[in-house]
DNA sequence: TAACGTTATGTAATAATATAACATTTATAA
DNA sequence: TTATAAATGTTATATTATTACATAACGTTA
């Protein structure tokens, strides 16, 4: 079960507005959705987009410089995520598969390295795109 | 085999520059580099960074915002990228694992959607930060 | 080799993304 | 209540990346 956070007034704003946009939102535009709210300066987004990510209620895709909101009501996978990126209409998606998960938060190598975190991203074409 | 490309001045000189520092370096100290070798402009630095991860001589840390040299000598691997980021000493290596690169090569799921690519990153401590 | 299309280059300006620094206020909890 | 942490407000600035336009070099093939 995730802990539930109270949210701050600005990072309620900036959530509200990710979470029912439905798909990623650049920093800057989510400034100027909430400016009528007084929201004014990019470094007040930044900050509420910065504990949105660490809580895990909003995912950054890298790729894209965009913000999406987690779409996996039960957990905690902030420090799991995948994505699928539709290069052509620039759908994205989080990709909630357990085998997938597991096998990569369980991946070792011989780095001697111990993987906390990881993010991937797939690439390709959707349905719809893929049809044209 | 990798195709050879026939890397053009500037994109031999900013190749080369990546290549030899062995770490990911972000674009704007690569263009404090070569400035003394005539190449002025950020444009001119992301033109041939973006053909050079184009053909798989360099990859994108898309975290980081940094390139880094393609460790993979035999490998035709820029639609299938792993690395590992330390998250300590910002360290990043690439991952070449055949099992891992399979597995998610191969992945699909009930989106109907194609996977032609894919980026994963790995975050963590490396052997050395771990033990500090 | 001349003509053509493609790729690369040069240059200036500017857009888009993100953080530093500092002052103040609000929430939490001992 | 007091002190500590978390969040806010504000200005300025740093960092990353692209647009637009002009010119040059390269590779093909007629």
């Amino acid at each position: 079960m995730q802990k539930e956070h109270n949210l701050s007034k600005n990072q309620k704003i900036i959530f509200d507005l990710i979470d029912k946009s439905g798909e990623p939102m650049k920093a800057y535009s989510i400034l100027f959705n909430v400016q009528k709210k007084g929201i004014k300066a990019p470094l007040q987004v930044y900050r509420a987009l910065d504990k949105l990510v660490e809580i895990g209620k909003i995912h950054k895709i890298e790729s894209r410089n965009a913000f999406i909101a987690c779409q996996n009501s039960s957990c905690q996978i902030s420090k799991a995520t995948a994505f699928s990126i539709c290069e052509s209409c620039e759908n994205v998606s989080e990709i909630s598969n357990s085998k997938l998960s597991k096998y990569l938060s369980n991946f070792s190598d011989e780095s001697g390295m111990k993987y906390s975190k990881y993010n991937l991203e797939f690439f390709g074409l959707c349905k719809k795109c893929k049809s044209k």
